[in-house]
DNA sequence: AACAGACCCTGAGGGC
DNA sequence: TGCCCTCAGGGTCTGT
C-alpha cells in the first residue's frame, strides 16, 4: 500500500523512464479508474509529451505540455513500463501508448485507484495539509492543530488535511518511536511528545524513501521489480514478535477503524 | 462543525 | 478439494 515514500519512489523511477516521452494513444479498460470523462482524458493526453513528475502526499502529478493529470494509487496501484508487445495482465486498467514504442501501464488489483485531468496550471490538490518533509511540518504547527482536537493521534496522522502522505503503516512506526499510544487524545500530548512525532515523522519517511519504500503485500515499485527493497518495519505487521526496545510482545489493535500495532509497554495511554 | 461509518474492489486465508 | 465468509484499507460521500 503506497504511502509517501513509495510514491516518491514511483515518481522517481518514472522520471527516469520515460522523461519527455509522448503520448501516441490511450487505451482506457476499465473506466471508474478515470475522474471525470474518460474520453475527454485520452483525447486531451494524445500528443503531449511528460515533463515533469511532481508529487503531493500520496498524490503523482505528471505535468505534460499544456495539461497535467494526477493519478492515486490508493492500495494496489502500480505502474509499469513495459513494451508494446508484452502481454496485458489481468489487472491492467490504463495503458498509455508511447512514441517509443513503450507503453506506460497501471495496474490495479483492487481497481481502487483514480486519474483526473487537470489544467496545466491547476495541479493543486486543495484537500492536503502540509508535505511532512517540509519546512511547514513543524512544531508550532503540530501543536496548534493538535492542542485543538479531542480526536485519537492516530486518526490524525491519517488525516490527509493535517499533515499529507502518513499512510496506516508509517503512522503506527511513527508513533511506536515517539513512545505515543494511537488512541492518545491528541489535545493530551505535551511539548515534548509533538517534538517527538514531528521528528520521528520526517526521519521515518527520509529514510524509507532512501531504501526506495516498504515492500508490504502487492507492493512494487515502477519497475515491477519485487524484493529489491529492504523491510524495515518495527512494529507494524509484527503481531506477537519482541519489541526492539523491551522485549514485549507487540500487540495489534484497532484504531480509527484500521489495524494498528504497537507495544503496550513503549506505548502506553496518559491518565 | 466535526466526526463516524459505509462504500468501492479483489484476493488471501480460515473454517468446515 | 472447494465453497463460503471475513478481512484488508485511502479517500470520498453520507449521516448524525
Amino acid at each position: 500500500m503506497p504511502e509517501l515514500p513509495e510514491v516518491e519512489t514511483v515518481r522517481a523511477t518514472l522520471e527516469n523512464l520515460i522523461s519527455g516521452e509522448e503520448i501516441i494513444d490511450v487505451k482506457i479498460l476499465y473506466e471508474p479508474i478515470i475522474k471525470g470523462d474518460p474520453v475527454k482524458f485520452k483525447k486531451a493526453l494524445i500528443g503531449q509529451h511528460f515533463r515533469q513528475f511532481k508529487r503531493r502526499g500520496k498524490y503523482l502529478i505528471f505535468k505534460m505540455d499544456n495539461v497535467a493529470f494526477i493519478s492515486h494509487l490508493r492500495m494496489e496501484g502500480k505502474y509499469f513500463v513495459q513494451q508494446r508487445n508484452e502481454p496485458i495482465l489481468k489487472h491492467t486498467h490504463i495503458i498509455f501508448e508511447l512514441a517509443s514504442g513503450k507503453d506506460l501501464r497501471y495496474d490495479d488489483t483492487r481497481k481502487f485507484g483514480r486519474m483526473e485531468l487537470r489544467d496545466f496550471d491547476d495541479e493543486e490538490i486543495t484537500s492536503l495539509g502540509v508535505e511532512p518533509l517540509s519546512d511547514a511540518f513543524n512544531m508550532s504547527y503540530a501543536k496548534d492543530f493538535l492542542h485543538h482536537s479531542n480526536r485519537h493521534i492516530k486518526a490524525l496522522l491519517l488525516d490527509q488535511s493535517f499533515v499529507a502522505g502518513i499512510g496506516n503503516i508509517y503512522a503506527d512506526e511513527i508513533l511506536f518511536l515517539s513512545k505515543i499510544h494511537p488512541d492518545e487524545v491528541a489535545c493530551k500530548l505535551n511539548d515534548q511528545n509533538i517534538k517527538d512525532l514531528v521528528l520521528n515523522t520526517k526521519e521515518v519517511l527520509t529514510k524509507a524513501i532512501e531504501l526506495g519504500g516498504t515492500t508490504i503485500r502487492s507492493y512494487t515499485s515502477s519497475l515491477g521489480v519485487t524484493g529489491r527493497f529492504q523491510i524495515n518495519l518495527r512494529v507494524h505487521t509484527k503481531q506477537g514478535e519482541a519489541c526492539p526496545f523491551c522485549q514485549t510482545k507487540i500487540i495489534k489493535t484497532r484504531v480509527a477503524g484500521r489495524g494498528t500495532y504497537l507495544c503496550p509497554n513503549c506505548q502506553r495511554l496518559k491518565k
